[in-house]
DNA sequence: GCCGTGAACTGAACCGGTTCAGGAGGTGAG
DNA sequence: CTCACCTCCTGAACCGGTTCAGTTCACGGC
């Protein structure tokens, strides 16, 4: 090309080359009306022979502009978060979304609420994106006042309870959870305990609440809830204890696939034959669940698809479209090796 | 507060509460020369007290400005992303040290090369990063002209090889390899293959080559290479294909952990005991390798301390700063359950 | 008393878009 | 013929910063 510009072209350029102003060009590039066929067609067309392609803050800067950029904030340790299949599924979800509107997803982990906060104030103080994903509500959760203060436009993985009036993507971890006892009971199992992640977190609260709903109406004779902290470590930990007690379980259920494969570690170690002695159930079934021996049971969730689709939420929220509580799609048991009856002694 | 604006805060209010010009508290807040002492610190109070906080395009617009984001590409397919460890901790790393600094990550994940190198491009285009980090270097790696020509200032992580000259951080591949080769040549093992990555990958190829050339060093009778493709079921099929020939290897090397959990499944599903029968290695050591029974020996790298070393090197080299080829700290061989000399026969 | 100097500060341009008020010109109705 | 009206387009303001070229003023030296 000759007469390249060494800088990007701006609209400015394009103005030129039509020998047009710059409000026509803005008018054409984006579709409203203002100009006429011939000359959009023929702005287009420089735009393209010339590569333009908008500034970003430029826009940004522009009354009314959007940033093009959603956050979300993961708020687990860094240690944990590694082996941790969830997250990086659910961002793997959502970008398949967004890259496809040309939005960006700004990621942060956090080691704590307070920081946590301190991102979505400074997200919307300095404009860093146009709205954000809250995932793992909590028992009296400030989130949902702070976005709704900053204001800051948000959709909430969870809920509905706890998202306080929120868009808000939620899974019926209820019925699941109903669906997983009582296949246990009907495999014979009595005594089951549940290994639940942290109960600061909402969705803590409503599993261990319809798991032991369900044991009741199962007819269990024992059904506890052990609470560890998501990690590996602490899921062998919660197992070792639970495993070492005289009244031994014969089935855990475990709220997520991390714990649960820690829990078929321990249980090796132990001697304890699965699912001879004990049936192993785990939650967000991950290609982990597949891989080790036996491979275990688990509660299949769409992950990537929820992702996809609160990204979709997001996007039409920060458009300024209504946007309802959505359920997301049911999940399913998905039985392998790891849950059976009881083997005769 | 009396008279708060319903909207952020400008330097324009600023200007107007301490009667100075917008010039003047640009001076002040930036810490440069230009205003007295005493109205400097009359212009902060000023902006602490109405939380004035700078705004993100508005900066990033000003001619030499920064974004305050930098960006990273994983090109790798979702379903495989949501269990591979190495990116989650890589990501936490870098997070760890930009956080600090009030600089955004964004994350984008693709499908093949031609989305990746897309991405640099729009990015580059919209203004939307300061630099990028690049991994997992490929033979005849395009996307280190691209992000030379575009200009996008960029850290690789990998090399120094293929890095074409661009700062880098590297782990010395080979040396680890030697380790572990030699390790399993003191156990016993003669016939060992190596569970590799796609060949395409830099990577893969120094890891080869070096696996190749240990084995010569330690005296293996057969040392082979057989790609798979990170994935947990690639991984398990390859090592069934293996460990079904005739002449079956008592060790196998893997290149991530995850086809070494995999490839653990495989060896209890054939009732292939470990390390009684087979040793395995994995590479990567997450988590995943201490849960699973028996726990996976494996090459432990410090992910996250790389994560954070190379926003560390970005950040420098998108303020202007010369960045070297710097050399990540040494892989360490964990040994753990799953190897050993073969047992007797 | 005059001039040079440097510190402190102002005013305006600039970055690259969006949007609004208004003007030119053509057309149709009365 | 005149006027209203619509289409197409222009010019300028605006978003919120940064930066540069000047201006003002106090002060010191001779």
């Amino acid at each position: 090309m000759v007469g390249a510009l060494m800088r990007r072209p701006t609209i400015v350029d394009i103005a030129k080359a039509a020998g047009v102003s710059k409000g026509a060009v803005s008018y054409a590039l984006n579709g409203r009306p203002g100009v006429s066929d011939r000359t959009r067609e023929r702005i287009l067309t420089i735009a393209r022979d010339l590569g333009w392609v908008p500034n970003g803050p430029a826009r940004a800067l522009a009354p009314g502009g959007l940033v093009g950029a959603v956050g979300m904030v993961v708020d687990r340790p860094a240690s944990e978060l590694g082996a941790e299949p969830f997250f990086t599924r659910l961002v793997s979800g959502i970008e398949t979304e967004l890259s496809g509107s040309g939005v960006d997803l700004l990621l942060q982990v956090t080691a704590d609420v307070e920081a946590e906060a301190a991102a979505y104030r400074r997200w919307a103080a300095e404009r860093r994106v146009d709205g954000v994903v809250v995932v793992d509500l909590r028992e009296n959760d400030h989130r949902t006042d702070l976005v709704r203060e900053l204001p800051l436009p948000t959709v909430v993985l969870g809920g509905p309870e706890g998202a306080d009036g929120l868009p808000c993507l939620w899974a019926d971890d209820g019925a699941a959870m109903h669906e997983v006892v009582h296949y246990l009971a009907a495999l014979g199992h009595r005594n089951a305990v549940q290994v639940a992640g942290p109960e600061y977190f909402r969705h803590t609260g409503v599993r261990a609440a319809a798991f032991a709903e369900a044991a009741r109406d199962a007819g269990l004779k024992s059904a506890a809830t052990a609470h560890a902290d998501y990690t590996g470590d602490g899921g062998a930990r919660a197992t070792r204890r639970l495993l070492a007690h005289r009244d031994r379980p014969t089935a855990l259920v475990y709220d997520n696939d991390l714990m649960a494969v820690a829990g078929l570690g321990v249980a090796a170690e132990m001697g304890i034959s699965v699912p001879g002695e004990l049936s192993i159930v785990a939650w967000d079934d991950s290609v982990l669940c597949r891989l080790v021996r036996p491979s275990l049971t688990a509660v299949s969730r769409d992950v990537e698809g929820s992702g996809a689709q609160i990204a979709r939420m997001l996007t039409r929220l920060v458009a300024g479209e209504r946007v309802h509580a959505t359920e997301a799609t049911r999940g399913d048991l998905v039985p392998r090796d790891s849950t059976g009856p009881l083997a005769e002694d």
